[in-house]
DNA sequence: ACCTTGACCTTGG
DNA sequence: CCCAAGGCCAAGG
């Protein structure tokens, strides 16, 4: 496997549960684009909580909603009804200590 | 090598 | 809040 595939799983493991964080998040713990991150989950995201991982606007793409707000719901993730999305503003990881748990603080300026 | 396709993002109306 | 435009860029045909 490409060793930024292993990166990008291993940063999505370590998102805590019941919390989230942007493909732009995750794309520049690991140093990639945030195209590459949508990418690599696309493919390898069913071993990982691809559910935590959501695009700038707290949404994920249609087909993938409907299991994600179970997912979401099921950790303590509540979206309000009239809400698109899971509000970041409460619910986005930390970098620092999201970092740290996934073991790749040296990326982190 | 060219074209199309996305689990994207930011900005401006 | 929604939509469109422009930038982005690897993968697969």
């Amino acid at each position: 496997m490409h060793e930024m595939t292993e990166m990008v799983c291993q940063a999505v493991r370590a998102i805590p549960p019941g919390r989230v964080a942007t493909y732009g998040d995750v794309a520049e713990l690991v140093g990639c684009t945030a195209r590459q991150v949508g990418r690599i989950l696309a493919i390898h995201g069913a071993d990982t909580p691809w559910w935590r991982v959501v695009n700038a606007s707290g949404r994920l793409p249609p087909h993938l909603m409907p299991e994600a707000r179970r997912r979401w719901a099921a950790e303590g993730i509540n979206v309000e009804q009239d809400a698109a999305g899971v509000p970041l503003r409460r619910y986005r990881a930390e970098p620092k200590p999201w970092a740290d748990r996934a073991g790749l603080a040296d990326e982190y300026d």
